[in-house]
DNA sequence: CGATTTGCCTAAAGCTATTAGGCAGATGCA
DNA sequence: TGCATCTGCCTAATAGCTTTAGGCAAATCG
């Protein structure tokens, strides 16, 4: 029998396509192995088991956005860059609802300290770089922003806004645009 | 044999509290069975299957958050409403995260019309009577104040927040402030 | 008090997760 | 090139969750 080629890479790449497909809690070892045309003994040897194929889709998924937080933020400040990466968390949520999803399983600490979760972070922190917030305003602001852009994706995704007028993008502008003057306004302490 | 009292009743304030002292999705028929001493096999008179069970768990949570919702706002208005009403998601989270997390289970349309899902969306907008907001601005907010407050919680009870100075209490109120002026300042179109 | 209803049970099949041990294709060394 | 080793995928087996079908006994009703 000719060998398939597994590697934990592929795995991995895979799982987060399947994520994307079915959605994230349909991941699973049997299915990425149907995928693979392979017994599902033989994903074992590359996975230790199903929570870690999970775990690395997310760690996957965390990168991935990392980067391409990263790239909208070259070369751009204020209102532009908070823009840019507020869309970047839109985008990549509705082009790979399932990677989205697994960059919301929550890691135990020791995962969570090597994943890309602080890039994040220290990305919003360079946002807000451009308004003059000092902190404890600053870390505020950073939480904020990651309720608002989280708590609208998830909430868009899950079909919480449709069917009511006006449409979403509209309300995402618009959104944005009352983060900023509100970021704006906010004075130093 | 005596019997065990089953209703659909019981099994789903049952579930309620597994979910909440377990995670919602280790919810389980198996888990329900054994909780009331019961085979596995006699919980399907009851229920259609597992994905009744989970649903109707979300019903619940849902309703138990709007009467919730619906007894803090009796009596307040503006920033006082706003800040009731939050609080009431983030002490419903923290009390009953497992029923916080079923809430936010995705419902098919059908299901979700009969849901309590309806309420929370008016009672949102009761507290934007206090500000002077006018339609399409209205319904930006509506979604704004859902995106933050589910974002916020489930961030911060995904221990996003943790171990960091300083504390959420007070980004929660800086955020809830933030909100209120805000509102208070998008002038009426 | 007997007849019917109904609640919980046994049995069985299918899917997922996980471990142990085996065989054959790939690799390395002479 | 030929042989030995190693590694990759396999078979087999156990265990848990889901769901359906059919049965028996307890509750209920006339």
């Amino acid at each position: 029998m000719a060998r398939a080629g597994l590697t934990t890479e592929r795995l991995i790449r895979a799982g987060a396509e399947l994520a994307d497909e079915v959605g994230f809690d349909q991941v699973t070892v049997s299915a990425l192995a149907r995928r693979f045309d392979v017994k599902v003994a033989s994903l074992y040897s590359h996975l230790k088991n199903s929570q870690d194929l999970k775990t690395k889709i997310a760690l996957l998924a965390l990168e991935e956005l990392a980067d391409r937080g990263a790239a909208a933020l070259a070369g751009r400040a204020g209102k532009d860059a908070l823009t840019a990466f507020a869309n970047v968390y839109r985008d990549y949520a509705r082009q790979h609802p399932g990677r989205y999803a697994a960059a919301q399983l929550r890691l135990d600490p020791e995962t969570a300290a090597i994943s890309a979760g602080g890039k994040h972070a220290q990305m919003t922190r360079a946002i807000l770089r451009g308004y003059d917030l000092t902190e404890p305003d600053q870390t505020h602001a950073v939480r904020l922003l990651g309720s608002v852009f989280h708590g609208y994706v998830s909430l868009e995704m899950g079909g919480g806004f449709s069917h009511s007028t006006p449409d979403t993008q509209e309300t995402w502008s618009w959104t944005l645009d009352a983060l900023d003057t509100l970021l704006r306004n906010r004075p130093a302490t």
